[in-house]
DNA sequence: CAGTATCCCTGCTGATACTG
DNA sequence: CAGTATCAGCAGGGATACTG
């Protein structure tokens, strides 16, 4: 712990000797959505290796961040309450390094996990209190996310549900939020294509999640 | 670049690949108080060598974070309007590791700068609203700081000048935010050692700036 | 003062193998 | 599945010397 040490006594140097490690805010970004397992975790983070994820997760949990669970025969790790304390920090980075994200390379994958915070990050509460609910499903690679607008809540769930738009086309929210491309283009272009709905709530959408770059 | 990348799509590994390194953040911390030549970051980070000053400062730049700016005969580093939005990042993750601040051992030193943002982390002006306006001046190691507070309004400068509350004791200031310490106790141990005006002000002092752990 | 150059070493990476 | 263990290769960090 000396080697990570700032010789410096103050807030962020604290902070960063706790969580300034390589991939060690990434846990606290997935744990935040909800506790997770091992594998989940490295199913998450798909160039994490497994000694890595194995030191960091002692590590975090020594920092008093998070804490292993035992749930019915198996073991998942837990953001303590101090560890969720971290929330406004990852979503103020987020939005921040949000800004600055170029398209996404096809090397870069986009796990349900980091896109649920992305969306925290980019939820306009001010814009969506004036919508009527709206629930929208996005398809990833592989997973489905039910994002549930309703007035200035916000609800991401995994998994399929019933939804007024149901959309594909992973890593083209990105360029929706930043306002990159505009909704219908998407739609014409073929970057996101509507499976049921109608598409034109795409542009509701983009209303409610939107960082300007 | 390819070594930092986290081969994720998303705002923070995008952050995290731009400010996540070593050093990084505290140079953004720095210049968030202000402007700052070479030799002022390097005396600011007294730990940090002068090659990983000099590649920090370069990829920052290129990231688009702060720039070489000459002032007059001299070069000076200073953010980007899109380095400043890091401020509610940096302040946000100095409130919580300040929460996780054990005290300051002796080697660790206190610069003007991360006080500076302490004290910026730590300002509550719902508190400091109803309270009369109110100058501080805190005398560090060498430096000293003066600390303005106008209702909700803070500002804390380098430099002496008029205070009403003048105090000596550099690292007890952060017992004093956190609460582990009382005002006047910190006083009569000798922590605190007040130079100038009346010393129930410390008590304001810990009311107006305070982070519970 | 404001860096550049050099060298050593630690920590991360990536691969793989192993265990309860 | 949920880790632990090991290891070679290498990039980044640390310490220090040096230069315009």
């Amino acid at each position: 712990m000396a080697a990570r040490d700032y010789g410096q006594s103050s807030g962020i140097t604290r902070a960063l000797e706790l969580i300034g490690e390589r991939w060690a805010l990434l846990i606290v970004r997935d744990l935040l959505v909800g506790p997770r397992r091992y594998g989940e975790l490295a199913a998450g983070l798909p160039r994490i290796p497994t000694n890595i994820l194995a030191s960091r997760l002692k590590e975090l949990q020594e920092a008093g961040v998070l804490r292993r669970a035992p749930r019915s025969r198996v073991i998942v790790y837990e953001l303590t309450p101090f560890g969720r304390e971290l929330e406004p920090v990852v979503l103020a980075l987020g939005a921040w390094g949000f800004k600055a994200m170029g398209g996404a390379r096809d090397e870069q994958a986009i796990s349900p996990d980091s896109m649920t915070m992305d969306l925290r990050s980019a939820f306009r509460p001010e814009a969506a209190a004036g919508l009527p609910p709206t629930a929208y499903a996005a398809r990833l690679d592989a997973a489905e996310l039910l994002i549930r607008v309703d007035g200035p809540a916000l609800d991401v769930q995994r998994g399929p549900g019933p939804a007024d738009l149901v959309f594909e086309g992973g890593r083209a929210i990105h360029r929706l939020i930043t306002g990159e491309i505009a909704p219908q283009r998407a739609i014409t272009d073929g970057l996101v294509r509507v499976r049921s709905g109608d598409g034109l709530l795409l542009d509701r959408f983009a209303t409610t999640f939107r960082l300007a770059a």
